[in-house]
DNA sequence: GCATAATACTTTGCTAAGCTAGGTATGTTG
DNA sequence: CAACATACCTAGCTTAGCAAAGTATTATGC
């Protein structure tokens, strides 16, 4: 009984790009969804769906947590939960916020010299009723 | 004689995921460097490189400008020039401007997600006496 | 005129990373 | 105990950027 996910995205479909366009975003945007507090896996997927429409499967969130925690950037502690099931909660290490705040300063940089590059691409559609 | 290029960018480098950020990024940003007018391909490089900061190789621009010709959203066309040698010169097609845009309007809102996400994190940065 | 250099475009092989589609483990409910 | 839900993990595929090589065309040096 598989779960039905995220619909499957045609090869060739306009859209790829986009996909494509997450990647190494997803990284930092977990770092990010720590920063206020450990959270575990599940919640993860969740608080960056809500916080910013970015929809990650578990087969990508666990991965990249694995690498982050690999590489000290995040901690990991075993939480049983009185009614559930254990949860392992991830948490950033001092090194993990440090360098959460590197990438935010390179994402600010990224991100701003292509929003400079799309400026007159954009420009016309100021026209908002 | 090898052209030394990019510095190798070592393995486990923690700039590594800067340089996963760019990808998807690099097919809009070389649409978009075309919005203004027709340019070829080392050109395109040039353009990007001085006006975000990307820096792309050969080996990166290529496939992709091949890849966005196969799609139609690119023309191009062999120009002689006098003083040098054959340049290809791609230009947006209609399909290639509306993609643009529709990939600039998808763009504002993964970065608008992103900098929410991480407006936290840069808060404390407004320190500047 | 042939070698060297410079410019421009192309191709090959590697690697990293996300995704689909499974799976395992733990706990709850009938 | 069976069925289900929650939570976490893994394997294999695919995609895309990149380094490093190669080809083609034109200009320059001897």
């Amino acid at each position: 009984m598989a779960k039905p996910r995220i619909p499957p995205a045609n090869g060739d479909s306009p859209d790829r790009w986009e996909a494509q366009l997450r990647k190494g975003a997803l990284e930092m945007a977990a770092l990010a969804s720590l920063w206020q507090g450990p959270l575990y896996g599940l919640e993860i997927i969740r608080f960056l769906e809500s916080q910013s429409s970015l929809v990650l499967a578990e087969g990508t969130i666990y991965p990249i947590l694995n690498r982050l925690k690999a590489e000290d950037l995040l901690a990991a502690e075993w939480v049983e939960v009185e009614t559930g099931h254990p949860r392992k909660y991830y948490s950033l290490t001092e090194s993990g916020r440090h360098r959460l705040r590197r990438m935010a300063d390179a994402w600010m940089s990224f991100s701003g010299g292509l929003s400079r590059l799309l400026g007159p691409v954009l420009e016309r559609q100021e026209i908002a009723p």
